[in-house]
DNA sequence: GAAGATTTCAAACATTTGTTTGAAATCAAA
DNA sequence: TTTGATTTCAAACAAATGTTTGAAATCTTC
């Protein structure tokens, strides 16, 4: 039967979320999910396998509660880069009811085990991937480290809200995200990123072809189709 | 003698910052520091206290090393955000030598201990002031809560290049420090935050007064003198 | 329903680790 | 130099913790 092995997973996760990894004991963790202190060896080898499937499995939890989005042919650009923010800081950022999915990749972000290089295989650059390709038909002709530079200037924005909990708290008494919520910060984020990129395409064009003075000029482009890689 | 209270805070220093505070024994680092293993309860009451000694030391040095930047009153407010960027990085991104400073003080920021309040307080809140300023000469007339977003924008991007440093190199190979260098990498983060809140204002003016067409207006304004706070 | 495999359980084991101890060594002052 | 305080040191202690063990219980299959 793996309800044990179910049962051991789910209270995994909240445990190694808010102490970590060393500071977890598999007696805690057994405790709290009702079963014997040795099914954990019998079901995971050891404590670090353990670990590494607890990890996957809030990964794995973490991407069915919040799934990426789906566009069509006719989506705006801009509202993809809207919704992909939206779904960034729904997965991480937020505190609602398994706020530890977040919790435990961010710890898997800030200090990586094992279990980091899965991860990144099947967390993060399906994200990646999708906001390379929304950054793409923002700016089609810029090189590809400036879009490098504006996925960190993205990503940088939309974690912060999760890595930057405590020290907010500690700093205004309160968070971001209690403050203003998803959606307000979702706008934020996205508005804030749109204006860059558009001065940026501006300004590469206006140098380029100083005769267009580039003022009304439309920054964005249908784009062709691209796979999502 | 306090010497070797000194030993021990500088070979403290980068193991808590490689293994954190829970993987660290305290034999490890009397070990390295040469001391003996008890030296650590007789100058620093326990671990603990050790560890929030070591981190109040990493702060300490890494405000030493990269002091903030100075301004006269004729410096130009984007000149400002420039440097203060470049120091942000400059203490939290960078890897040179004594790259555990960042490393540590991320730790106390992403999982706080008892040290966080006064990590905060010392290191954290003038770095806090210091921005707001800039940004309420770039933005007098935004409501203070869109201050605040922008605030949260330039910090998120600044840290992000300490904090995803892991997955950034199992995603792409490098580090984007190591890529760009902190230089070029202040630079984008600078100019894409003030052509998001060159816009953001533009815009905002455009909509209280229609008739101005907000082209060529320019967006900031010498702006009174500000305590530091 | 019996045999065999699988899973659970309580207890014990071995190691690690923070802390303490009491003596020796070193330093400071008279 | 002597006396008293401070600091260092090796050793031991006590608690915590990951892991193992072997028997009991449960499930599966014929």
């Amino acid at each position: 039967m793996d309800e044990t092995r179910l049962r051991l997973l789910n209270a995994a996760g909240p445990i190694f979320a808010e102490r970590g990894y060393r500071a977890t004991t598999v007696r805690e963790i057994s405790q709290e999910a009702g079963t014997n202190l040795a099914a954990i060896s019998y079901h995971f080898e050891d404590k670090e396998g353990f670990y590494i499937a607890a990890v996957k499995h809030a990964a794995q939890g973490c991407m069915d509660r919040v799934p990426l989005p789906q566009w069509d042919a006719e989506t705006p650009v801009e509202e993809k880069l809207l919704s992909f923010v939206t779904t960034f800081l729904n997965r991480v950022a937020v505190d609602h009811d398994p706020a530890w999915h977040g919790q435990l990749l961010m710890r898997e972000m800030v200090l990586p085990t094992r279990a980091c290089a899965e991860f990144v295989r099947d967390y993060v650059r399906p994200m990646h991937g999708m906001l390379v390709g929304v950054l793409t038909e923002l700016m089609p002709k810029s090189p590809e480290k400036e879009r490098w530079l504006t996925v960190l200037s993205i990503v940088g924005q939309c974690l912060h809200h999760r890595m930057g909990q405590a020290v907010m708290i500690e700093l205004t008494g309160e968070t971001a995200v209690a403050a203003f919520g998803v959606k307000k910060l979702a706008e934020h984020i996205t508005s804030f990123s749109l204006a860059a990129i558009q001065q940026a395409t501006k300004l590469r064009l206006a140098t380029k072809k100083p005769s267009v003075s580039g003022t009304t000029r439309r920054v964005d482009r249908p784009a062709r189709k691209r796979g999502s890689r």
